[in-house]
Parts: structure tokens; C-alpha cells; sequence
DNA sequence: GCAAAAGTGTTAATCTTACACCCATGC
DNA sequence: GCATGGGTGTAAGATTAACACTTTTGC
């Protein structure tokens, strides 16, 4: 009975060729630290529809490349960087919100250490922009953004990834000042010292901080494990029960 | 300078038409309860590559339809429900996913009371199956399904969105019932009623089940501003801090 | 010695967990 | 009266939040 009705892929395919037109791109929010401000990594949009206006950098994919692939290549190719830390976020498909057709896309935020990517200003139209009071970015990608930041400030206290925004060693001021930055909020000195510390993500690696004009403070490094798990391009982690 | 790299929309999609030959679909994980037991909606696959075997319900997504409206028509036409409760949780697309072509599904669960939806068995090949246990679906609907269920687990103590799958009027048992049947382990009863009444989310309906062969317990039933909140098809106020 | 930031501990409040006995009903 | 599940409280432990003073360094 049921045999009947059943039918080839290659029939499927056939009769709904009118489906097979929407293009996938992904689009990915690059977070970067520096001088204390969450910063996003975006490009002078190439549409003249939004002339003038910023946009992520993102790609269409392409039709032999999986999903969850092209975000690592479109940060190959913008960022040159390998072994990227990529969390996919939120699929956006409003009809209309590409201008040049269908296109439906699939977000990703990304924390790369801003000191591996300072663009040569004349190479290209990518810069990095303060995340706070970003406003007017091409298509929907402010809403992108803020659901990707969103997520982050969700994330920051479960898993170590933030470290993906430092270099190897740092203090737990300027751990601190990094959460502030990314949660929007200050943060207790001593609780927030506590509160890191109790996670047991971090070796205290019995340096000191120079060059500071006040006392300086010790440094700390992510444990070699972690910084395995969290600070490369594996998402999996974030998916499993974190065994302490 | 820029203005000569400038391209139009137009001209983008002729010179990626390559790219606009995806199609995109929603699949539902659609869970209900019943017997103290979580289920899932599943229809037997129509493809001969998958015969005899389960999918989850899911369609193409049309070319004049939001991404977001898709989940609603597949769970309107297959079950005839409107208002129900849909979360976004996350797409999948490996090249070799669908054998019908390069198919990028996005994954959305639903939370419906069994009750009103009982399909007639003769009807479609439509069925309830029990979460626990599950293997073999078409596709890569099991990890679809693994996916969601997590993403379920960690919803249901932050947010009043089980009672989708409740009738109005249930006894603290019943629910915590439904919480173990979830979370796949057993919860002490007496600190459940605690973190359930502390949370603030039910009104006590001074009535008592009936029919039970044990001494009845207390019906309660949803707050009524958190019926409207979570129990329809509105998915902003997950995103939203919650306000207590 | 002064400015700047590092480093540190206690208390109160809240939340989480574990755990045992009496009560109301149907049969 | 017995079987079934309803209903309740407390103590220990863990977590969170608020809060101030002394120390080290560069200048």
C-alpha cells in the first residue's frame, strides 16, 4: 500500500525545482578586545543598495562546502586565521532581507585575539568598530549582532572562551575588564576574583605584569586543557556537560 | 574610488546563480506527553531511500514564506493547530544530508498537548512515538532530535513552557511527572514543589483531581499573563529577561 | 609621599540538597 | 485497615552579594 506512494529523491527533486532557488550564506560576528571595548570586525558593504553602510563578513555557501564549514573559510579568507573559536547562533530568512534575492543566512559569532588581525588599513575595507552604539549596519545585520552579543554575555560564565580575545597571559584585571566589556556592566573585584578562580580554568603562572606604572599584578594563563577544549575551533564542547 | 566597486543586487545574482540553487526546509520536533512519557510526532518517510523508516515533520520552505512562518504551516497542516508554542534551535547543513539534493534545514521544536492532537489512525502516517529509545530516523533527524531535546532540558527551569504540553488544570505531581519524563531523571518531591511554587508561575485553583484512587491533590493551574506569554506561538519572550 | 591599582575576608542572604513522617482517600 | 500517593519542614552546605582596608609599585 504504502509503496505506492512512495517516491525517488530524483522525482522529489524534479517536481519541486521551483524550492531549489534560495542561496544559504552565513554570516559571522567576529568579536575582538582592545583598549578595553568589545569590537566587531565588519566591511564597507560592495551593494550599492546600502552604500556607505557596514555589514559582517559573510559568504554565500558554496554548493559542495557544508554548512558549518563556511564560516571557517570565510575567516580564513578575511582574517587569515586557522583554528578559530565559531559558535553558530540564530538562522535569519525574512523574505525580503536580501536585496539581490532568496537568501537565507545562518549567524556565527566568532572571538579571535584582535592583535593577530590588525588589517593594513589600505589593504581592504574591513575594520574593527566599538560593538557599543554600532547602529545603520547593512541588511539585518544589527539585529544579527545583538543576537550574537547576546549570546556571548549567555555563554561567558559556563565555558572559558573569552580567552580566545586575550593573549596566553594576562591578569585578572584585564580578565575583568573583558567581561565588563562584553557583559555591559561592572563587576565586583573581589567576587569576580572569586567567582574565576573557583572555576578552576586558571594556572597562576607566578610572573608579574611589567611596564605598568602602579603595582603590578600576577599573571595567569588558561589551563593547557582548556585552552585545548575552548580555544580552537571546536564546537563541541560547548554542546557536552562541562565536567567541571 | 569605492563607487567603481560597487556592485547592484541585480548584478550579484546573476553572477552567483550558481549559489541560488539550495532549498531550504524547517523540520518540527513536535513533543507531546502522555502515559508519563515524552513524545514525538513522527510521519514514515516518503522517500524510498528511507523506507519503513520515521522522519520528523518538516516541508521546503516556499519562496514568498519567511523562514519563520514555515514551522507554523507544517504544524497547521499536519496537525491542524494554531497558536503553538516554536523555538528556533538550530540548522543543520552537511552537503549529504537529503538525497533529493543539497537541502539546509533549520530545526524547530513544539511543545503541543497530545490531547488535541490524537491522529486518526487511518488518516496519514502520523504517529506518537516515545523519545526514549528512538533510532533509525530518516535523514539526520536523530540528532536533530538529541539536538532539540537537549535544547528542551535546558529551557524548562528557566522558562514556564511546559504547560504547553499540559491541560489547563494539572495536580504538582502531574507536573513533576512531566519535568522527570523531560529530564530523563527522578526529582525529589518535595523540593520540586518548592522551586515550582518559589518560581511564582501558578495560580492554586482550590480544586482537588477527582477520580484518582489515592487521596486527590491540589489542580493549579498556569498564571494567566504566562499563558499568553508562553503558551502561543510567540517565541520573543524567551530572548526577553524574564521580569520575575 | 602620592597616585594607582593589587590583593585580600567576612557577613548576610539566598538557594540547593538530603531526608521522614503523618494525612486523606478508595477499596 | 491497608495501599496509594498527598502534603509538609528542617538542617547542612553551597553560592551570591555587599562591602573597606592595607600593600606594592612608579613617579
Amino acid at each position: 500500500m504504502t509503496a505506492l506512494h512512495l517516491k525517488t529523491a530524483e522525482f522529489e527533486k524534479a517536481t519541486h525545482s521551483d524550492f531549489f532557488n534560495i542561496a544559504v550564506s552565513v554570516d559571522c560576528v567576529i568579536f575582538g578586545y582592545e583598549d578595553k571595548k568589545l569590537k566587531v570586525l565588519l566591511i564597507k558593504s560592495d551593494l550599492e543598495e546600502f552604500d556607505g553602510l557596514w555589514s559582517l563578513l559573510g559568504d554565500l555557501v558554496r554548493p559542495n562546502e557544508d554548512l558549518e564549514e563556511a564560516p571557517y573559510r570565510v575567516l580564513l579568507d578575511r582574517t587569515g586565521l586557522k583554528d578559530v573559536f565559531l559558535q553558530q547562533v540564530q538562522t535569519f530568512g525574512s523574505i525580503n532581507r536580501h536585496p539581490s534575492g532568496r537568501v537565507v543566512t545562518t549567524a556565527y559569532y566568532s572571538l579571535i585575539n584582535i592583535i593577530n588581525h590588525q588589517p593594513k588599513s589600505l589593504e581592504n575595507e574591513v575594520h574593527w568598530h566599538s560593538v557599543k552604539g554600532l547602529e545603520n549596519l547593512a541588511f539585518d545585520h544589527k539585529l544579527i549582532l545583538d543576537t550574537c552579543l547576546k549570546r556571548l554575555q549567555e555563554q561567558i560564565m559556563e565555558h572559558p572562551i573569552v580567552f580566545n580575545l586575550l593573549g596566553e597571559k594576562f591578569s585578572l584585571r584585564q580578565l575583568q575588564d573583558l567581561y565588563e566589556a562584553i557583559l555591559g556592566i561592572d563587576l565586583d573585584r573581589r567576587n569576580f576574583r572569586k567567582r574565576i578562580t573557583l572555576k578552576g580554568w586558571l594556572v597562576d603562572l607566578n610572573e608579574m605584569e611589567e611596564d605598568v606604572p602602579h603595582r603590578p599584578g600576577k599573571l595567569y594563563k588558561l589551563r593547557n586543557q582548556l585552552r585545548k577544549e575552548f580555544c580552537l575551533g571546536e564546537k563541541k564542547h560547548l554542546e557536552a556537560v562541562v565536567s567541571n
